[in-house]
DNA sequence: AAATCAAAGTCAATATGTTGGACTTTCGGA
DNA sequence: TCCGAAAGTCCAACATATTGACTTTGATTT
């Protein structure tokens, strides 16, 4: 090891070991490879060999049969003694639900974990034509799902491009869309702060999606208008977007004053 | 250090760091105290500290305000990218459902998480007098709810002893029991395999509850049905508890067709 | 079916990071 | 203001982690 400049009554066997797990949860439940580990902590195979052996002992990290490592019903457990991010989501869902109501049509609201958004609440409108492509509670990888492409837009450039960069290796994760068609699409809600894009999640369905701003950094959460693109002219996006913003802004003022302990 | 008898590829402080991970996640989100985590590891309290300071510094772990520490946002984030025990909640909801339609009460599926119980479901029957003490995703102490009695029953009696012991200084989370006749009531859960008790969670409301059999262990999962106690006289309780044995078989066999993958 | 290659897994000599007893500081209660 | 309990710090001793080199496994190709 190089020589660690920074003073410190820190472990380096503990950091490590969270950059393990922290990396092994950018994977998801599909899991990495321990080359994928290696190579991503820049740490040595023995190394994160013999850490992952460790935590696989104490049940932290399953070996799935084809020799990927994933995290644990364990690791689900103690997440569940964490708060959450957000605190209840409960407390949003009434936001979320008159943003609903005003627009008719499904919105989302989904959380960034790793390479993955996870949607927390899904809201219905009144117009009779509904699209349920995503359900409350499930995970979609960011490169596959409109709030992902909020979530990618707002973090950190180089981050982005190294998810869509791995991503890229599964081809099926971009549905119609491509790899590059992808980068142009984030570009795109960079200037523009808000996402349009149609056939993503399944094809005849359009969305239009906001990052939600996060005063501690990128942000972490997006809410995601859901419809038919007849519904979603650029005339209509555009005030939508004015709304989204501002059930937003009031997304962000609750997850504040709830964080705030 | 005793004299480890064990040959190990085996990291000496991944162990230590799980084992104190573990613990912070049974004092969930009020946290614990270094000394809690250093007499219950066994470790010694620098190495304790010296771990959750770099555990810590990589955000996996928040100091409160009142010197405990806590499980963070961050290992909520992390548990998100791990498989759920039971797998997709949603999937058992039919089952709890038709419970509820069957009993006309309100009846929960809850989980157990550390000291803790996490309950995923709650289904509604149509008898018009209605208990909802406890929403869906909500987490209660074990000594607090009725399924957690029932969790208790389940577990070694050292363990639920000890969860007792330790809960027995904050008195509120027993409302109007005691740690000596939650001990009782379980001893008594423990010989008929359900339990039954009232104003446990709110005055006025009586619950009834069975643990969910777990072919590789402890139970973590329980079927709880709440109503007035009216309404759970004993014989209507010996029925129905015929009913939630057979729904319970029927959640375990889903919840072990959806995990072995 | 054999050959090939990439990734996983193992080992042990070395030096590095970890350990814990003893000391100091902080905080909450009286 | 004082006092005790818990938190936090330091450093010499040494147990533990580290990694280069080697072996094994399993998937893919010929």
């Amino acid at each position: 090891m190089a020589a660690d400049s920074e003073r410190s009554d820190k472990s380096q066997v503990v950091e490590r070991t969270c950059a393990i797990l922290r990396e092994m949860g950018r994977y998801g439940q599909r899991g990495a490879r321990l080359i994928d580990l290696t190579e991503r902590t820049g740490l040595s195979r023995p190394t994160v060999h013999r850490i992952l052996t460790t935590l696989g002992a104490e049940s932290f990290v399953q070996r799935t049969n084809d020799r990927r490592y994933r995290l644990s019903p364990v690791m689900y457990e103690l997440g569940l003694a964490a708060p959450s991010p957000v605190g209840d989501p409960e407390k949003l869902r009434p936001v979320i639900q008159a943003l609903a109501n005003q627009c008719g049509d499904t919105v989302y609201l989904a959380m960034r974990t790793g390479d993955f958004a996870h949607y927390l609440l899904r809201c219905e409108g009144a117009y009779p034509i509904r699209t349920h492509v995503v359900a409350a509670n499930q995970t979609l990888h960011l490169v596959s799902g409109h709030s992902g492409r909020a979530l990618l837009a707002s973090m950190p450039e180089d981050e982005a491009e190294d998810i869509i960069t791995r991503a890229s290796r599964d081809r099926h994760l971009f549905g119609e869309a491509t790899p590059d068609g992808l980068r142009e699409e984030i570009e795109k809600v960079r200037q523009k702060g808000f996402g349009w894009a149609r056939d993503v999640t399944f094809v005849g369905v359009a969305g239009l999606t906001v990052p939600v701003p996060n005063p501690r950094g990128a942000a972490y959460l997006a809410i995601t208008i859901s419809s038919i693109p007849q519904r979603l002219t650029p005339d209509r996006a555009q005030a939508l977007v004015k709304d989204m913003r501002a059930a937003a802004a009031e997304v962000t003022r609750i997850v504040s004053a709830s964080t705030a302990s």
